[in-house]
DNA sequence: TTATTTTTTGCATACGAATGCAAATTTTCC
DNA sequence: GGAAAATTTGCATTCGTATGCAAAAAATAA
């Protein structure tokens, strides 16, 4: 066979120093002068030698792995956030091990134990519900973690979200300006803080006005029963508009109102959703929308992560990042809007 | 602070035996006796006590990770292969640590050294086009690696992909029969073995029935490219048919036609596509296409993999899986079709 | 030049778990 | 009951790297 194991030491050996001196040269900021430096990157590039991550994470402690759970990929918020949080992190020498937490609880235990196994040094959750036991567990474990689009009631945890409050406000305030008198809801999964935050933003906006929800249907963030939800919806006394809790159920909101109900959009109904995700300026959906800004959520997420990493006193921060209103061609338009 | 560190040493203690003895209970088909698991896995019980991966990966040499390269997620053929990938792994005890690879081949050259730092089990490369020097490197450090939807020149490496070039006839005939007589292609990246495989397969067949291309255009695997590339073909002598390489360029092939030029699909012009990612069948879009079979192509790469780890020995593995056309609305039936 | 400070170096040990080996224990069989 | 075989157990070592410590070398000061 052809496998290779090249250590410190016969680097070592190949330069004339000892291990611990070509330990030092690859360790930033460990004293080696020049001449050992030089000896240990040559005999080193000529054996190929690269440290083992992991002999180096049991001494230090440190394996720079984050584990990253994620719940399911077919929103394509998921692949844009994890696309950014991967590069994100692999720039400051970090990398992700990946972990798909199945729908129940009980996986979602198993999931961080095994998490945990990697000796990881920090976590971040992605619209994941983490209960109190398991952030207890993390804690415990001296692993830090923090919440991507979701924030919990436990205020102990860093968590990044979106405002959605106001974004479910500024949906509300563009409906009623758009002069919709029949308004309908479609939520998402009601465990999940941005569903009750989306809609609590909106319902309020409402109030204001004096308006109430005139339908009401739950989706679950998933796309066929986000279209079994606009059926009812629209069976009987349809609404003139439609907030979908985020833009995964929208576009399957459009398709049922479309192709299946015959109504046109935006001229019968508007249709606004959640996210912006990439098929929402599609063409063929043009959905207007309160956009997620992904980036600086995912920035936000790496910093915080990071600081904690280096410093575990720091305190837990909740950051609420506003995204704007997207305004594209699903809903009507305020009268003498002008683009 | 609260970080705790269980050892199996403080397990032994507990439990009154000795580290081996722990040590045993947890790995699998070692010896111990009924007493010794039961009073260590009270002990472990007790204390939250779980094995290290990484102080385990360190004497054994196997350290439980899969390395997956993946260029991009936007395509939505990805995020569904990843997470299949990553259940699939995860299912037999292993984890996915992720790598992005930028565009660029420098950057393939270090996440590949990147990926070997982590002492990985095996490497997945979805996508990505290995060289022959990352190769050599990858079986020189003992890394099994098998290529996801590429197959490469070199016959030594294993791939998994599906049967592109009957893909490729498959569309073909299909457009044949339904009478179509200006045809054009879109293609994807000229590099991958995908796009060649599909466009041999396309055109021999073509060939066959004395048809040549009416039109050529490359779109490189983007949406944006893609458009482009519509638009140079239906500015002049437009096609009556387009097979795309694949569904993520059809998407924004369909777009274009419709709400660019202003033709209707399939009336005016059908188009075909290759994947069958999720958003082909939703209503918009209704796109007909060649499934890849993501759940047979992510268990073949997963059991062989697996099979290479198992045995280094083993003979590389090009394996083909057919997939079938997708009748959907995109594109002209056939006279006499029947559904 | 010599004394003093600073830098570099090697030695020895630690990280946490797995495993070959030999001793101790239990089981099996006559 | 005793000898042989099978199983269980602990000891000691190993994996590859980092690091505290003290010795050695180099740089600086006097």
């Amino acid at each position: 066979m052809t496998i290779e194991k090249v250590t410190s030491l016969q680097v070592a050996k190949k330069a004339g120093v000892s291990q611990s001196a070509v330990s030092r040269v690859f360790t930033p900021g460990a004293s080696a002068s020049r001449t050992t430096i030089d000896k240990v990157k040559k005999a080193a590039n000529d054996l190929g030698y690269r440290p083992n991550v992991l002999a180096r994470a049991m001494v230090s402690g440190k394996s720079r792995i984050i584990g990253v759970v994620v719940a399911y990929l077919e929103n394509q918020f998921y692949p844009e956030a994890l696309e950014r949080l991967s590069n994100s992190l692999q720039a400051k020498g970090y990398h992700v091990l990946i972990f798909m937490a199945g729908k129940n609880m009980q996986s979602l235990d198993d999931v961080v134990e095994e998490i945990l196994d990697y000796q990881v040094d920090g976590i971040v959750a992605a619209s994941v519900a983490m209960s109190s036991t398991l952030a207890e567990r993390c804690k415990f474990a001296g692993v830090p973690m923090v919440l991507f689009n979701r924030s919990q009631d436990l205020p102990s945890m860093s968590a990044v979200t979106s405002d959605n409050i106001a974004g479910g406000r500024k949906v509300a305030e563009f409906l009623i300006s758009g002069n919709h008198k029949k308004i309908g809801y479609i939520s998402g999964w009601e465990g999940a803080s941005t569903q009750r935050d989306r809609e609590a933003g909106f319902i309020s906006c409402l109030a204001n006005s004096g308006f109430t929800l005139h339908n009401r249907q739950v989706g679950n963030f998933v796309m066929e029963e986000a279209k079994e939800a606009t059926r009812k919806m629209f069976s009987s006394d349809p609404p003139d508009a439609v907030f979908v809790a985020n833009d995964h159920m929208a576009l399957a909101v459009m398709d049922t109102l479309r192709y299946e109900i015959g109504l046109k959009i935006p001229q019968d109904v508007s249709v606004i959703g959640y996210d912006d995700v990439p098929a929402s300026a599609w063409p063929a959906y043009d959905l207007t929308t309160v956009r997620q800004p992904v980036n600086k959520m995912v920035q936000e997420t790496v910093e915080i992560l990071i600081e904690k990493i280096n410093n575990a006193e720091i305190e837990p921060r909740r950051v609420k990042i506003d995204g704007p209103l997207i305004i594209r061609g699903s809903a009507r338009l305020p009268e003498g809007w002008e683009s």
